[in-house]
DNA sequence: TCAATCAGGACTATCGCAGTCCGGATAACC
DNA sequence: GGTTATCCGGACTGCGATAGTCCTGATTGA
């Protein structure tokens, strides 16, 4: 099976969240408002910053804001923020120093249209696809308490 | 970066291996050519016939032969037959027994059109498409000890 | 009968990931 | 100015999966 980390679900998970309120949002907040680990999900939260799919506001009352709306994150952005690019094997890179068995492989790069068509297909695709379709009793939280945290 | 095991880098080139030659050839016959330990190879090949991409002669004189063409093998197949069913995470499958955080997770099922968007992906690709444009000095063995061994 | 080969499993070591934690920097508030 | 809340960056550890090897038995041809 096609490993994706779970940090990248996570990931999905903490974009929406973040999507569903006004201002910013607190580490804390979204760990109680989702139910993953508070380290966690501050830990996701760094990665997503790093790659720019969230901005971050250091100090009290800091927290984090969506750069982009849903619609226009695709997943495959996601997948590359927490998973790095996506390619499929260590192989494949082009300027890789090559594999232990160089002229003998006869698949050297052979892996670029597969890579090209599963990141084509990840780049269609986006939170808000991902989103759409939820059963309204998920679109808003569902602990009283975890709402009440989340503020 | 998604990763896929290299078992199946191996048998993308076993298979291409297999479709070169006439009649059955051997695990270490394989292993010779392609530079692939032999052990792994005979791991390798021993999966591919559980997943009926080839079929196996046992005794002497025996050995694998593949069991359609390259072009009617798509790179999904193979993947499937080596690593499993292609889908992004465990938290996915429809009829799971649910993550932890079953009424809190917005994301329940959400991974299902990407995971039938990359089985699209993966079913468009065949061997043969991955073959093609391969260097010519890749195409055929390169050591002519290795050539050899493969007898 | 013997040799070559596949079948199926057990086994180990290594590697990456998940998850946690800590010291530091930054910013708002009192 | 001090205090508190928050992010930042990294280090660290344990677990699980994968890679790779090996062994014993079954099958087949010479």
């Amino acid at each position: 099976m096609l490993r994706l980390s779970k940090l990248t679900d996570y990931a999905v998970v903490v974009l929406v969240r973040l999507s569903g309120m006004e201002g910013v949002q607190t580490s804390p907040g979204i760990a109680a408002a989702t139910g993953i680990p508070e380290p966690t999900v501050a830990k996701v939260l760094k990665t997503l910053a790093a790659g720019d799919l969230v901005c971050s506001q250091r100090g009290a009352k800091g927290g984090y804001r969506l750069n982009r709306d849903l619609s226009a994150i695709p997943i495959a952005d996601v997948i590359a923020a927490i998973d790095g690019p996506i390619a499929l094997t260590a192989c494949v890179e082009g300027s890789s120093t090559g594999c232990e068995s160089q002229g003998l492989c006869p698949m050297r790069g052979r892996w670029d249209p597969v890579n090209d068509a599963i990141h084509k297909a990840l780049s269609g695709i986006t939170l808000a696809d991902m989103q759409r379709g939820l059963l309204p009793a998920f679109r808003a939280p569902v602990h009283q308490a975890a709402l009440q945290a989340a503020q």
